[in-house]
RNA sequence: GGAGGGAUCGCAUAGUCUGGCCGAGUGCACCCGCCUCGAAAGCGGGAGUCCCGCAAGGGACCGGGGGUUCGAAUCCCCCUCCCUCCGCCA
């Protein structure tokens, strides 16, 4: 949720922010206008409260024979009081629902545009030539056994897959690297929920927003997570850090569900998109003054991770049309994939700054002064099954082999994968 | 799944039977003084979170939500979570 009270103080500045991620002037205008009605209200409750509370004080107090007339008296404050509060009740609803429904102020940095414009920043490593023609993941994987896609049909339908032998064995080995690299930077390890309430999903900012893109069970209300930030952020849900207790950074290591409604037809072939994948995901809790350092920090530790699986990337700077609703900035790793001839997302990063932080009530206790929202970034150290498909399609070689990079040899105990 | 016990201001607790003097006492921890060469102990003082307000001030919060009442930490109902015991179980 955007700051309200940035709204009150500076609307231009907030409708010109808004602007660039397409929220009308009409739009900000309704919030101001809800807020100020929902201000005025909350005066008058509080005020017609304050009656209603010495008045029954005056009561406890009074004589018996006194007592009589008073409580009449106090009867008919209690009435009012109910009028005003079901009236700012009203309002508050409207005020929730309508600023849930705003995305976060975008990051004066963050390029103009929509989905398509993104900036690129760099390339790294070099594009692997191959002296065959060059084999997709289903063909590398498939013929070898490490990857069943028409059984995962058969038990769950479109989009699911088995990895077998080499396959499983390939996706721990990533997952363990990718984790003992931030690790090294400090981050924490945690396998946490996917299953989560309502309140992780709204605090996260994928609710409202994204809920056709969410499983949710039928008979215990239970949403399932589309990545370990929701869980990682809710950890810390209603809680007051001290300052030194900050940055906080984990790396969650979780299965990620995802409807992918609105998708058909879109990546149909492999295991590049679908229903259930596996994800190490790093999140950080910052003082605000140091999330755009932060940001950077993660940036680069998935670099880290990318180059030393031998990988060739591209680094996008995103364009505010096509920032997800708590993302402020947003930067995206796409990989090189031979078998597509394409660069593909694999990894993204977003400073979300307050946005989740104030519909999550995590702050920092500040000694004189109000407490701080912090702010909250996460970034992808490695989603498993987009992260195989790029190793085995740049690694691979003219009889469909595929080279293990030197970082991933201690945790595979192999050098070449899938050899006749 | 069955039976019982709990949730109070950082931690531990009092208050709930008998509604008002309780946003709430006490101990520990914490912060500031005094004392001391310095510390401990002792003594004195301070200190929760959120909202409205320029301020003065006001309001809300005793796990969450509803109800009764002039008035609810306290009475009633529902929910969540934790603990103990029985059953089942990877």
């Amino acid at each position: 949720m955007i700051d309200p009270r940035l709204l009150r103080e500076e609307p231009d500045t907030v409708a010109a922010a808004l602007a660039r991620r397409g929220v009308d002037a009409a739009e900000v205008q309704r919030l101001r206008d809800l807020d100020e009605h929902r201000r005025a209200l909350i005066a008058e409750v509080d005020a017609a409260r304050a009656e209603q509370k010495s008045a029954s004080q005056a009561i406890g107090k009074a004589t018996p024979d006194e007592r009589g007339a008073l409580i009449d008296a106090a009867g008919e404050l209690k009435q009012r009081v109910a009028d005003l509060e079901e009236r700012l009740e009203a309002t508050t609803r409207d005020y929730d629902a309508a600023f849930a429904a705003v995305p976060n102020l975008p990051h004066p940095d963050a390029p103009d545009g929509d989905e398509g414009d993104g900036v690129v920043l760099r390339h790294v490593g070099q594009r692997p030539s191959f002296d065959h023609e060059p084999r997709d993941h289903v063909e590398l994987l498939e013929t070898p056994g490490a990857l069943d896609l028409a059984r995962g049909a058969k038990v769950s339908g479109a989009r699911f897959a088995y990895l077998v032998g080499d396959g499983a064995l390939l996706e721990l080995a990533l997952v363990r690297y990718a984790l003992d690299v931030a690790m090294a930077h400090g981050h924490i390890p945690v396998i946490p929920p996917v299953l989560v309430r309502e309140q992780a999903m709204y605090g996260t900012g994928f609710l409202p927003t994204d809920e056709q893109q969410i499983f949710l069970t039928r008979d215990d209300d239970y949403y399932l997570v589309g990545t370990s930030e929701v869980p990682l952020a809710a950890m810390h849900a209603d809680e007051l850090f001290d300052a030194d207790d900050l940055p906080l950074r984990y790396v969650g290591y979780s299965p990620c569900f995802r409807r992918e409604a609105g998708s058909h037809g879109k990546d149909t072939r492999g295991i590049f998109r679908v229903h259930q994948f596996e994800k190490v995901e790093m999140f950080a809790f910052t003082h605000p003054d140091e999330s755009s350092a932060e940001h950077e920090r993660l940036l680069a530790i998935e670099e880290e991770i990318l180059a030393g699986l031998e990988l060739h990337y591209r680094v996008v700077d995103i364009p505010v049309g096509d920032l997800g609703a708590s993302a402020a900035r947003k930067f995206d790793i796409e990989a090189w994939l031979p078998g597509q001839d394409d660069y593909r997302e694999v990894t993204s990063c977003s400073n979300t700054t307050d946005y989740q932080a104030r519909r999550l009530k995590t702050r920092i206790r500040v000694a004189d002064g109000d407490n701080l929202l912090v702010h909250t970034l996460n970034g992808t150290a490695l989603p498993v099954q987009r992260t195989i498909i790029a190793l085995v399609e740049q690694h691979q070689r003219a009889d469909g082999s595929v080279t293990v990079p030197e970082a991933l040899r201690p945790y595979l105990g192999r050098e070449v994968l899938f050899q006749a």
